[in-house]
This record gives C-alpha cells, sequence and structure tokens, in this order.
DNA sequence: GTATTATGGTACTATGCAGTACCAATGTCA
DNA sequence: TGACATTGGTACTGCATAGTACCATAATAC
C-alpha cells in the first residue's frame, strides 16, 4: 500500500509539462522500447524541450523509472472487488478471466518486456514493480478464498498459496508465449476453456464435499 | 523435431574459430544482453577477429540469431526421460521438480531476459524459441498422463491441457519472479513445497478413485 | 515597467559502436 | 618453392544519441 502511495505520487510531484512528458514516455517506451526511444523522439512526441525532461527527472533512467512506477499502477490489475453473491465457482471463473483479460492486453505486456529487458541495469526497479503488480494483486483473492474457508465452503492448507496456484494454472503458458510470441493472441474461446478448466480442476480439490 | 535439426546444424556449419565466437557470444550475450554487448569485446573473448564474425555471420543480429538457436537447444527443458517405474505422484513430482529447477536457473533466466527483449525488433526468433522450449518440454509430460488414462489410473478430457494446468501450478508465479527480481531465489524447501502441492491438488482432481 | 526566473529551441560536444577497408601474416595447394 | 586464399589485427568512417551550453523569449514578481 505504501507503494502505492509513492507510485501515485510521482506524478503529483511533476509540472504540467512534465507530465505531459511522462505521458510521451510511457506510451514510446512501452511502443519501442528503452534504448529505441530517443529524446529527440520523445521532445517531438510531448513538446518542450530538453530542459523540461532534465529539470524533472534529472535524466533519460530517471524519467524511465517514473514511467515505471507511475504505469505500474495504472494498468495494475484489480482483483480488487470480488464478488460475494455469486456461488464460488461462477466467481472464480470471472475474477480469473479479468485477470487473464489484464495480463494479455497489449500495454500489460509490453510493460513487462520492457520491465524484463531493463532488469539488469535498474534491478530495484524490476522488484518494486513485482511487488506492485503481480502480489497485490492475488491478495483480494486469497482473501476472498480464505473467507469461503472460514465459511466451510471450502478446504485447504493456505489460502495465499491456493491462490498462487490457481493464478498459475488460469496464467499458464500464455503469459510467457504472448511475451515471446507478437502473432499470439488466443480467442475468447480458448481463455474461457483455460479459465473454466483450471477452476473446475482447483475446485476438485478444494471443494469441501 | 525439424526444429531441434535446424538448430544443431547452426554449430556444424561453422569453422573452429566460428564455433569460439559463438561460445564467447552465448557467453556475453546472457551476460550483459544484446545492445551492451560490444563486438571488441566479443573478439577480446574469442579471439580472432570482425572478419571471422562477418563472414561466419553476417553480422551482429545473424551472430545473435545463431546464438539463440543453439542455446535453445542446449538448455532445453528435458523432459524426456520420464520414469515409467514409480508411482504417479512421485513421478510427476520428480518430472516437475526438475522442469522447476531448470527453468529457474540462472542461464535459463538470462535466455527468457534476452529473448523477451529482442522480441520486438526479431520477432521470428521468439516464436521458434517458445515452440523449441516449453512446448516441446511439455510433450512427454502429456505423452506419460495420457499413458496413465488408458491404463485407468487417471482422468481428464485432453492430456496435453492437463499438463499444461500442472505446468503452470509448478511454475506458478516463480518464473515470472525471478525474472524480475535478480535477488529471487527460492530455497530447495520452496521448490519442493510448491511442486508437492501442485501435484497432490492437480491429482485430486484427475486421479481416478 | 523593470528585474528575475523559468522555459522553448537549437547548436555543440563527447562518446560509443557497427560495419568497412586494408595490410600483414599464416597456411594451403600445385 | 611460388601463387592463392584465409584470417588476425588495426585503423577508419559514418552514424546515432545522451548530455551540456547558450540564447532568446515568455511569464512572474516587485
Amino acid at each position: 500500500m505504501s507503494e502505492f502511495n509513492r507510485q501515485e505520487s510521482v506524478k503529483s510531484r511533476l509540472s504540467e509539462r512534465g507530465v505531459l512528458v511522462l505521458k510521451a514516455a510511457q506510451k514510446l517506451f512501452l511502443q519501442h522500447g528503452y534504448d529505441a526511444t530517443s529524446l529527440e523522439m520523445l521532445i517531438k512526441e510531448s513538446g518542450g524541450s530538453r530542459r523540461t525532461i532534465y529539470n524533472e527527472f534529472g535524466n533519460k533512467e530517471g524519467l524511465f523509472k517514473s514511467v515505471i512506477l507511475s504505469k505500474v499502477e495504472d494498468i495494475r490489475l484489480r482483483l480488487d472487488d470480488v464478488p460475494q453473491e455469486a456461488d464460488i465457482e461462477s466467481t472464480l471463473i470471472y475474477v480469473c478471466r479479468r485477470f487473464l483479460n489484464s495480463i494479455l492486453t497489449p500495454e500489460s505486456l509490453a510493460m513487462f518486456r520492457l520491465l524484463i529487458s531493463k532488469v539488469d541495469k535498474l534491478p530495484d526497479i524490476g522488484q518494486s514493480a513485482y511487488q506492485a503488480g503481480p502480489v497485490i494483486s492475488i491478495e483480494p483473492l486469497a482473501q476472498y478464498l480464505e473467507s469461503q474457508r472460514q465459511k466451510g465452503l471450502l478446504s485447504f492448507d493456505c489460502a495465499e498459496e491456493s491462490s498462487r496456484l490457481l493464478v498459475g494454472m488460469v496464467d499458464n503458458a500464455m503469459h510467457i508465449r504472448a511475451m515471446l510470441d507478437l502473432d499470439y493472441a488466443p480467442s475468447e474461446q480458448e481463455i474461457d476453456q483455460q479459465v473454466t478448466s483450471a477452476v473446475k480442476l482447483f475446485l476438485s480439490g478444494a471443494l469441501k464435499r
């Protein structure tokens, strides 16, 4: 949560021009990657001048960090609102489908690629992005599972581990494949199929009979 | 399989010096990434001269492709030999643990990072690497599951899907986390725990009672 | 209305690197 | 032994780009 706040403060600390630069940088970094995005391109996109960049962000790397921190928040997978009314299977299918669709977004994929390609140079950025992204996203699911366990409807040792197993099945190879293969775009049917199978298998082990 | 052969022929088509260059390039690309590996460094590491590189590989990008194709083969996850004697649970745990350990190797992780960072520039390389790596690795597991199904010991709709679900649980978030966080190194206990839980959950749904 | 500050724009510097050209040395075949 | 091909080594070219310096202009303060 402190992570969250720290990110939100990125934008608020900037001037108007700074925000424009940040948005342009988000777009260009995600589109072309770090090295292939020159400051010339950036200025052309955002208006302003080199001065703005160096005043607001120090240097190109500082700009990059700001972009990541602000973007991780934007595309953070929101599993926050887990609907509580429906039956467990429907709920899990709904939540998991939304999760899978989120991480398969071109924008999200570009984000992961960008992070991974810079992890050697900027190790701390990868760590905090992982914390702010995948880790936090799973929490609400774990809480939901735990609440169902306490109601006596589910049974497992550890809610967090269970949610990771479920998400693992859902995510599956699709994520890594999508990151490696630009042409890969699973259909809604495939996604549904995957999610449904994962949830069914999960419940066959966790559902209290 | 044709993929396999195509890769093996990479090395055999090269001169002695070519092979040395290739090995040096593997090391340096994995260590520093593509852009950060200059031809100077490379020559210093491998001996020889620029001539060799351009004669054998055309240019830097050609060298990179050769490195990838040859390396994907080297670190290809070999689930080939699935032991058939032990009971299903032990077998799956054994195979899955080996799989997880393989993809968490520093070398394998560096490989994925390298591939992902170049996917925008060289889309075809990512595709063929995915085919040659993850896809093929899962086949033997699927075959094993299918054979057990035919013996009447397991029950599921599709062996391939099942193996993907299982591998998804095993891999889980660990792979993506390891790619993002250089310091992340799960202990043997954690790996065992993960694998065991995954296999148990899998079998609770697939095991014929 | 003048002084001060921030900012747009541009020119410049320094650097790093892929790719080429060229020469010398080593090896190969007749 | 002599002609030819291959390769090591190095110097050079051209290009891209991060970062700096500087000037002019617009905005703000007093």
